[in-house]
DNA sequence: GTGTCCGGTTGATCCAGATCAGGGCGGGTC
DNA sequence: GACCCGCCCTGATCTGGATCAACCGGACAC
């Protein structure tokens, strides 16, 4: 979770994301969260295996197609939601419309969580995804019910809150190179190496989303990239998968 | 709240800091924290009358000069700071010595919550300061007796989140025109008007430190300044005091 | 097949803000 | 008083990254 700063946000949305994302059926309610790929993960960590009767009863997994809106900044926060699989892209814009992305959110994060009643960004499938829906008031309850709820929720902030003190150190003093490098070493730790043993990123956004995410134009990013590349530092596999050959050498230039 | 992106951070600092606290003594131990200024303020807003003997015994204030250091990044956190009076900044340093300050905190911030067992930032006042010193162990007995205060902690660091969200968008997206006028919008926003109902602003901190906040050099601050001044949006008091003459054009520049 | 679109890359040029340099001023010490 | 030192301001110049422009190649529609 080093790199992914605004995983947390506020509450939840109302209707339906503008492509109706798919609504699950046929599953058994009570089974559902049992089974779930990321009950050991974000809130749900802190529940027991008697919860789960429940939390499948108050929260209902969707199926999204990539670029499809999760929650719109300054909405009413009604639900938040859970990352079950892929990747979302959280991002702020200014009146004219430039954008700046505050994070990533991967299998696990938290979206949706504010701190009043409108979401503080937007959250929107980088990939195909799967997200948990859960209605702000069955957080609450949940929340009332179990404090172990609050303290995780409280430890999620917490690293959210350091993760964006390291994004302001990263655009307020980083040069170009220092920013790339940095960025892909975080996602490198938190990913699995490939077969050979060498460290690799996946990177499913589009390069103008990663330079939104660092204060850098695509342009720059695909130089620095390529600087990267002729100093042995990495290799670009293909579009969206960079293998490092020289974490050192990363490291030294972040 | 606004303007201050780091309030919170970890734990405590083991000895005390380089120019030794004044720590105070000739006071009621049950009485002193019935009398503090920001006994509403922070976590101590959390409890209740009957917590103020419990609490005065566990925290200790300590008068501060101006540029004396906290926290340090880093170091193992082994108490939390309240500030009671006086403005400290919150700063992070890369290696080769170049520093982002992250956020100004004033009466009521706590500074030096951390997420693991060391502080994320350093902390260093600007003015004479007063702040409160409280063991994290003391904090965490707090916070299990009273689930409240971990609701406030929560909630704390909730707005710093978004705080800092708010910080990352400036720093990534924002010219320095926009830069300046949005921090000085910030802090008229949490200072009160001169005596004729003009709002205004006081920077007790130097511009180094100004320019170290918005990722500006001090040159730059000062030919903005300048600018917004000969626009009419802004007047020149003193060197540490600025008159919002016009807020809309200050709106409109940020 | 052809055409179109979109993301990525590369090159040329531009510019906002950094850097370098000098000077003014207020507060402190002696 | 004279001197020093920190902070601030201002002007001149430099430069990292933005901007503008063109091109390429893969995915998709027809």
């Amino acid at each position: 979770m080093t790199f992914s700063v605004a995983t947390i946000a506020t509450a939840a949305v109302a209707p339906p994301p503008v492509p109706a994302p798919q609504a699950r059926t046929a599953e058994t309610v009570t089974g559902r969260c049992a089974g779930c790929s990321a009950r050991s993960k974000g809130l749900c960590g802190a529940l027991t295996a008697g919860d789960l009767p429940t939390l499948s009863t108050s929260s209902r997994p969707l199926d999204l197609l990539s670029a499809t809106p999760v929650v719109m900044e300054g909405e009413e926060a009604e639900a938040v939601f859970t990352v079950m699989s892929g990747m979302l892209k959280l991002y702020k814009t200014l009146p004219d419309g430039r954008q700046q992305i505050t994070g990533f959110a991967t299998a696990g994060d938290v979206i949706g969580l504010a701190v009043g009643t409108g979401y503080a960004y937007t959250a929107e499938t980088v990939t195909a995804s799967t997200v948990c829906r859960m209605p702000r008031t069955a957080l609450r309850r949940m929340m009332e019910r179990h404090p172990a709820v609050q303290g995780r929720l409280l430890a999620m902030t917490s690293v959210e809150l350091s993760a964006a003190q390291d994004q302001i150190l990263l655009l307020g003093c980083k040069t170009a190179v220092e920013r790339v490098s940095s960025f892909l070493l975080a996602l490198s730790r938190r990913s699995r190496p490939l077969a050979d043993g060498t460290p690799s990123v996946f990177l499913p956004m589009p390069k103008v989303d990663i330079g939104a995410y660092l204060g850098l134009r695509p342009e720059t990013l695909s130089r620095v990239l390529r600087k990267l590349e002729g100093a042995g530092a990495i290799t670009r596999l293909t579009n969206d998968r960079i293998r490092i050959e020289n974490p050192a050498a990363l490291e030294a230039a972040a």
